[in-house]
DNA sequence: CACACTTACGATATTCGTAAGGATT
DNA sequence: AATCCTTACGAATATCGTAAGTGTG
């Protein structure tokens, strides 16, 4: 027979009072019962834990060396057991994230409040890398789940939609296009364009879409930086098309934002996940939080 | 209801195999047994370790955190009963002993070679301090048992006896006296006598002893280390009395040792310990060396 | 269709509590 | 004589193993 987690309560109990009744009390549990346990908890580790006359218990010197490795031992045990209660009940856990620029700069952070709102005591970590790397940091498992553009189908991972993100036109608040409820693309081309540097997803999206309506596009400034766009689109030096999601962040910088239509140029956004390795519980409550978020708009 | 062992257990056999059959297999239980562990385990922590379809099982990310958690709890587990169950078969272990300097000189190292090669793995700490020392040792509970000479009657300092120490006549090996049967102390004290200083019990003891017997003490010279009593003897500069434990040291340094009487001086010598604080496995076995080693003589 | 986990149920083993016993102050 | 631990025994509980069930590949 072995030690087991009672007859170690039992021990503490009976080693904190010196007294069994007081000890089994304590422990809701029979007098009988608390001296079993301490018999059997004794004949498994093969000595007295105590010397116990009728009117005295005391500590024998290996009881004495037992009491502080059986405490620790309870001890985490307990912590380990609440631990991951409180992972599973979301008290507690960490998550980590990836999501493109334009979307961890715009809509994340409203996400992230809402979830941090719900679940005070889970780390979130997010990590603002480009499109690609979103999605190839989903892949190798560096992070649990990620928000990007919608990947070609594949049978690794898992593409939950959120919304389509819609380019829109970005113009200088003084120019006469500001006026106009919308614009077209061949209207906005018109004028000197900004926008963003080659590796960036939007700019390749940009290049494919307009070529593929035959509207090849002539780019007179560019810059690795949305910030730069905009400043550069507010002080009046030309005009450039966003995704939706950054019209707010156009129009903090003084830039001017409507409707881009012929053609409508947009692409689905969404939470990207592997297919078979399963989310934590903390990682789940984050994509609710995402759908709950996004059902909303 | 709350984790056991036994969950555990089953939890790092299937988390390892993958396969509740191979685990189960593993712990001699049934396949359903495990499915039962493993659920009510769940139960106990409120949330999925594992995610099962009928063809493959997977580690939960709270299963992953959980794993190594549940390894240490186990391993500390399994250490502490070891190592409680060592201690108790003296395979481990330590005791603390004072002796006093005639007996840790002498006999004791003895005796601690029959304990050691008896229980190897027993670390014992020996205080060679004076007769007076041992036993404030023994009472404060800085050691667990001392060797000093038979102290008076206490309540709380139990003696058992080991023999009695009879004083021996000392002379140098060219003196007249070596060639004699025996001594007197009336012929011995007729030569220049040299023995300990005062703080030292044997030389209280002597003065007592001789005192109430009509021989007052007069010391030639006189040293705190019974070595230098030694080497003095054996160059000629006079006789002394030592205990008969000190026989053996007296005569590898160089002096004769013989009988003395008229009257024999002798005193018990034994093992103290505290009458209520038990002895731990490892004091028992020493003093049970103890018993042994001197019951033979 | 076969394999692997789950559910069901009866048997076994363990644990527990009440009552009586024994020892010490 | 009172207190406190131990022993004894019947009952409740938990666990386990066999057998049948269910879902996946």
């Amino acid at each position: 027979m072995r030690m087991s987690i009672k007859q170690l309560r039992a021990f503490l109990a009976v080693a904190h009072t010196l007294n069994f009744a007081q000890a089994s009390e304590k422990l809701n549990m029979s007098q009988p019962a608390m001296s079993l346990a301490i018999n059997t908890l004794e004949e498994a580790l093969g000595g007295q834990l105590f010397t116990r006359t009728t009117r005295r218990v005391q500590l024998t010197p290996e009881g004495d060396t037992f009491f502080p490795m059986a405490r620790q031992l309870l001890a985490d045990w307990d912590n380990t057991e609440e631990a991951m209660r409180q992972r599973f009940t979301l008290q507690t856990g960490k998550v980590s994230v990836a999501a493109m620029p334009s979307f961890a700069a715009n809509a994340l952070p409203r996400v992230l409040k809402a979830f941090r709102e719900r679940y005070g005591g889970i780390n979130v970590t997010v990590h603002d890398v480009i499109n690609e790397q979103v999605i190839e940091m989903v892949a190798e498992g560096r992070v649990e789940m990620g928000v990007a553009f919608e990947p070609q189908a594949s049978a690794s991972l898992h593409f939950t939609p959120l919304g389509t993100d819609r380019f829109v036109a970005v113009v200088s608040r003084e120019s006469p296009l500001a006026q106009r409820g919308q614009l077209s693309w061949r209207e906005l081309l018109a004028h000197d364009f900004i926008t963003l540097q080659r590796p960036s997803a939007v700019r390749l999206l940009l290049e494919e879409r307009l070529n593929a309506h035959g509207h090849p596009l002539k780019v007179a400034f560019e810059s690795h930086q949305l910030v730069t766009v905009g400043h550069m689109v507010a002080c009046g030096l030309g005009v450039s098309a966003v995704p939706a999601l950054c019209e707010s962040q156009m129009t903090a910088l003084g830039a001017a934002c409507l409707p881009l239509g012929n053609p409508v140029i947009e692409r689905q956004i969404g939470v990207i996940r592997t297919r078979h390795g399963q989310l934590s519980a903390a990682a789940s409550a984050l994509l609710a939080t995402f759908r709950a978020q996004f059902s909303l708009r």
